[in-house]
DNA sequence: TACCTAATTGCAATCGATTGCAAAGAATTT
DNA sequence: AAATTCTTTGCAATCGATTGCAATTAGGTA
């Protein structure tokens, strides 16, 4: 075995004095005694170039690395693999991509599109400005883009899709959508997180989210829908508007702890809420699930080991990005793509037994 | 506030009958009246238009959604703005895009690649073929490749930069290296972490890590080190070869856990690997940290919330992101970039006081 | 020998943009 | 009024590939 240790060598140099050139067809051309014309049939494998001469430029051309150049062949054939993926950051918290969940969606998707054959190209928006995301399309980088998260911008993304660009967003089902949606079922999400705590004997639950953001204003339906069903009267205080964003949810989240509000049961709107809830409760020397129970939602990788173990709304992340790419690929056929809510369920464990 | 409901309306479809061809320059021109040439100048905002053609023209590109094609674009100027990242994966276990630290390192590039005014095509590749990330490069597709991790294949990369091909790999700092790279300082990781051990009384301290990744080469060394600084001699036997994959991981530690060997202290190369052998000690009933203490490595999110709460080593991510960015972006510029080792850290929490 | 067919190969147009250069027209100077 | 300059515009070449069509050559046939 080589044994690895430290270096000593001087700096990797950009150029040193070798120009980089990339090769490009001529210089084969060149090199092999052909025109371009026939090293790129050679290289294409046509039937129309002589067998020995094929396979002479094709050897030519792998032990020099060479390939073609995409960029100038997509202009020719009019053709490009590469699908966009767009992750909106906040732009007041300068928040970036970090938020675990959203991470493990793009990985996905990531993985789809390569068993697809497809190139993604990462990139962040302003979450404000959704519609952004479009200059991808505009500008002929990507053949398609793919969304992750609706947030405040409904709008925008219906104006994105009337203007034909091809898109696929991960988020809710809404009414009057013109566009392509994937995401899990939130009401049901919703329904079935309140429900296992009312079952459970929990009277007054809080539920923790920003309901302008349209995948928490369905969760906060389900929510409803299950106090009704055991046709027990939600608290309206109890619903406190938590952001995503980490620290904005911090502050949120201690200002509950520190009022006078009463409640022996937590529906929060992200994994990442519910533990920062249960790290604020413990401090202030209350106990889960035996003062309140919490429930999270996502089921992040996180959650089965936090303390206690998180009880969540498991979300079907590598599903959703073979969804998401289904979808778009569809879409770019010409075919119809349907909007999918996929079916959520509670994982249930010790914050909320 | 606009509500949400559930919706109900047909399915999105493709293109209809408006087919969909992207708007280019010359339909601009044709509609302004005026040449192609105009219209480039105009939209670049060149003072050789007169200044009212050059408003109107930028005006109707605007309210057109009209963008310049990149691709051409790019062809005619040889110009560039796209950066390769490329993670690898494990072709046998068919381990895909899923660790999080891998995530995390990728976020916190793409955060800085955008700060810089790059796009970011990700991509995969085979571990065992790190060569085949040079695709990306000699088709033109992006300027220059950055790589996480350097797997088993120093040689590979070197070739990579032999053939002048610009590449920044996260990774450790290795003899006869021609690339640069930026990694945490592995061998210091190590040491620190079997300091901790060492010192808080441990004496049988098993290393989980498999020798053959240089990365984790270099945390043995320092394992071996500090050992030495502390006089102590350490077991062979408790040196157990973990790999990373989670999977593949679970059987290695599971057959530790149920061997003979006695061990008060452990060093994992992950917090994925510590984390699962916790839950296994606390499986067979050891309690960590009073039976065995255990150090990680990386400091992911999750290693605080874990139970109990991970002492582990901790990699700098973000200054990661741009450290591997300046570097490649100063490789483009033909400046040199010398490799750099970030300091790390332990963080001292409940696992191993 | 003249003619036809098939197999190879190269010329030149094309994809959508940019830009040097020349031309046309307006404005200024002599 | 003629000459000169300045402003504005368009033509045409170019980036690196692909491909229809024509040209060349070899081989086969009448």
């Amino acid at each position: 075995m080589r044994k690895p240790t430290l270096a000593k060598g001087p700096a990797v140099t950009g150029d040193s004095s070798a120009e980089r050139r990339r090769l490009q067809m001529a210089d084969i051309a060149r090199l092999a005694g052909v025109s371009v014309s026939t090293v790129s049939r050679a290289l294409s494998g046509s039937t129309l170039v002589n067998g020995e001469t094929r396979a002479r430029v094709q050897q030519l051309a792998q032990s020099l690395n060479y390939s073609v150049n995409l960029g100038a062949q997509n202009l020719r054939l009019q053709k490009n693999l590469t699908i966009g993926v767009v992750v909106p950051y906040d732009a007041q918290s300068r928040q970036h991509i970090s938020d675990p969940f959203f991470l493990s969606i793009v990985g996905s998707i990531a993985d789809s599109l390569t068993d697809h054959g497809y190139d993604m190209l990462l990139s962040r928006v302003d979450s404000e400005r959704l519609d952004a995301a479009s200059q991808l399309y505009d500008s002929g980088k990507v053949l398609g883009v793919i969304i992750i998260g609706q947030w405040r911008h409904h709008d925008q993304l219906n104006q994105l899709a009337a203007r034909n660009v091809p898109l696929v967003v991960w988020g809710a089902e809404l009414a009057q959508q013109l566009y392509c949606s994937v995401g899990g079922d939130n009401v049901d999400g919703g329904q079935q997180a309140t429900a296992h705590l009312l079952q459970s004997g929990r009277k007054k639950i809080a539920f923790l989210g920003d309901r302008a953001l349209p995948e928490v204003w369905l969760r906060r339906e389900g929510y409803l829908r299950a106090h009704q069903a055991a046709k027990i009267e939600p608290v309206d205080a109890l619903e406190i508007k938590v952001p995503f964003e980490p620290e904005a949810a911090r502050l949120a989240i201690e200002q509950l702890c520190d009022s006078a509000l009463e409640f022996d049961g937590v529906v929060a709107c992200s994994d990442l809420i519910a533990i920062q809830l249960m790290q604020a409760l413990r401090k202030r020397g209350k106990s889960v699930p035996a003062d309140v129970s919490v429930v999270g939602y996502d089921d992040m990788a996180l959650a089965a080991f936090c303390e206690p173990p998180l009880t969540t709304v498991h979300q079907p992340v590598l599903q959703a990005g073979a969804e998401l790419v289904d979808a778009l690929l569809r879409l770019l056929q010409g075919e119809p793509a349907t909007p999918r809510t996929l079916p959520v369920n509670v994982v249930v464990r010790a914050s909320a037994p």
